[in-house]
DNA sequence: ACGGCCGCAGCAAGCGCTTTCTATGAGGTA
DNA sequence: TACCTCATAGAAAGCGCTTGCTGCGGCCGT
């Protein structure tokens, strides 16, 4: 039925080791007998069992990357120029140091992301790359350490792109964290230097490390222009609270933020939103309630994808370099690339003023 | 080192058999028998050997999603849908038919395809599910045809998403096609019904099937208006070849070909682009002209992404339902479903007709 | 009360490959 | 010529799991 390494071995009239050695390219081999076992793998259209290969050796060439959301650009950018690094050409048998990167999607769901680490633990991957920001929770985060724990022993090489490393955890090869922190504090800078003073924000999901240091960024540039002190005076923490709404990174929860918000507070000058998709959704609102960007209320975004230029007035926003974050997370894990001092990079977030973002009108 | 069935059967003082058994739970074994399993495999926190275990079983729970490109939601809608039927919950053991779904991602090259394919089949994959266009290189199909043969001799389900059938392969279980050319048309049958009657095209990429088949529609149109004729009088089929320019299926292509159309034929009154990602391109190189939308120039795209419905002014376009799609093929692929009569279905395109399209100006 | 069944657990034979160790012959050296 | 060294190829022992078959008590039927 199937062709076995046997079958290639008997037509190619070697040994199955020789034939495994040819495949594997690891073992002297002569060249007029590799010549004979590569036709005769060519004839019979052998394909090399994976499961028995790697229950073998013990090893396997898969690269596993973990996405929060595969439909969000965000995450597609970093995965596909990781997966670019890691390559995936290859003939029938393994070419050298090549491997094949496949993306496992979590939903951002954490039961997922330990089924599929469980998973990549059991195919013995090579190395596993987490993308995205974590959940804060302590009892998840205690599991994901451990288990990644098990994965380094194992010999699967760890590296984190885009998101925070985990504290005291010799696990990770590598972790390349954003400075979303700076980016948020930068981006509010920019809207107080225009002279905004009552600002919304359209905040992701809680829990998640993202979410809360773009926030810290923007509390502590808004703190800094002493308008923590304003809020002291009128009415506490309340008073930022109700400047700020939690949702999804959609671009619904952006519509819908938005609209409370302006609910809320009627004289907001400027809206930020936790990225471009949401900010996408912020604009619609802001247009529905028939006021103007950037004259009536200005709009800035996060991460700068895609069509954030695109967008019209073009979207202030806060570029991170996925491509090439995502790339250097493909090479780290590939072993191509040696990591960073302490295992621990910080990506530079850069502030793209565009035209979405003004002066607010004097009344 | 690493724990074993065998240390787990030791644990709970039963053979190695019982322990597989209560694993993979498809064989009686008593409540009080189960129980110790279950706490030995806990306490030893062990992990099945997947390699191993599909060696053995002749088989996996491995279903991978092919994509041409991860950065773009077209494929990232599709493929979160799909891999949302698949599941991915499931704890130590194999839950009851639950399988894990990973997303090949081929940067739209043939050889990466067949590459992941052969991947796929070493991994004794228990489905495949192809998404987007396929190329249409004799060479390629044939490979293509050959190898899917193969993975389902083997037993692997294999599905088409938003691709056409393969002809004369029935390795297939289904085929879910999109009605590419029936959607092209009655794009521009929009246009032409606007009265426009010189429209530009920015088509994808030449040999591939949905580049050929949005085309198709749009020729079709402007055939069936009489409007071929124009050409033929003036100069045949380069006239017709003029007003089309081919290129990727990015935004940058949309913008370079834009211009390119402008300056060919400054006459032109709308330009129809091959999805939603090469519309905003083209937006840009339009309003880069000094140009208004739709004032002076009406603009279309394809999809239906998110993002189309929040470009200003919204984009019309043609809705495909990705997200149904991709969900109906992860059910297909899970035999959760039963395949369409003949294997092949026909999703059906919708034009969503907004503000970007408007009747040309009157000179 | 005895044979037959049935429910449950164990034995052992692989699954297809890798890899260590051993065998063999050719070529070089003293 | 006898001995030693390389360079290659083969033999065989697993890698960790699944599963067909066997074995063993206890319960039922008559």
């Amino acid at each position: 039925m199937t062709v076995t390494l046997a079958d290639v071995a008997a037509r190619a009239r070697v040994s199955p080791a020789t034939v495994s050695r040819v495949l594997n390219g690891n073992y002297p081999v002569a060249a007029a007998t590799r010549e004979r076992v590569l036709r005769a793998v060519d004839e019979l259209d052998y394909v090399l069992n994976g499961p028995a290969s790697s229950l073998a050796a013990a090893t396997s060439d898969l690269v596993g990357i973990l996405v929060n959301d595969i439909a969000d650009p965000f995450f597609g950018i970093m995965a596909g120029a990781a997966q670019t690094e890691i390559g995936g050409q290859e003939g029938t048998g393994r070419a050298g140091g090549e491997k094949l990167a496949i993306v496992c999607n979590t939903g951002g769901s954490p039961e997922r992301e330990l089924t599929y680490l469980t998973l990549l633990q059991r195919q013995r991957a090579a190395a596993v790359i987490l993308t995205g920001g974590a959940l804060e929770d302590p009892r998840h985060t205690a599991a994901m350490t451990a288990k990644l724990a098990r994965l380094a022993d194992a010999g699967t090489r760890v590296v984190l792109c885009g998101r925070p490393p985990l504290p005291e955890s010799d696990a990770i090869v590598a972790a390349l964290a954003f400075d979303n922190r700076g980016g948020g504090r930068r981006l509010t800078e920019h809207l107080l230097a225009l002279g905004h003073r009552r600002v919304g924000y359209v905040a992701g999901p809680l829990e998640r490390t993202t979410t809360r240091h773009r926030l810290e960024g923007h509390w502590a540039a808004m703190a800094a222009a002493g308008l923590s002190e304003e809020w002291r005076a009128g009415g506490a923490a309340e008073e930022r609270e109700s400047l700020t709404v939690h949702g999804p990174y959609t671009r619904r929860s952006g519509y819908e933020a938005t609209l409370e918000l302006l609910r809320r507070a009627p004289d907001l000058t400027a809206v930020v939103a936790a990225n471009d998709t949401v900010a996408l959704g912020a604009c619609a609102a802001v247009r529905e309630q028939g006021l103007r960007i950037p004259q009536d209320v200005s709009v800035a975004g996060f991460d700068d994808l895609p069509f954030a230029v695109d967008a019209v007035p073009a979207l202030t926003t806060v570029r991170l370099p996925l491509y090439e974050a995502g790339a250097r997370a493909g090479r780290l894990a590939m072993g191509t690339e040696a990591p960073p001092p302490g295992g621990i990079a910080t990506i530079a977030a850069e502030l793209m003023a565009r035209a979405s973002t003004a002066p607010p009108r004097r009344d």
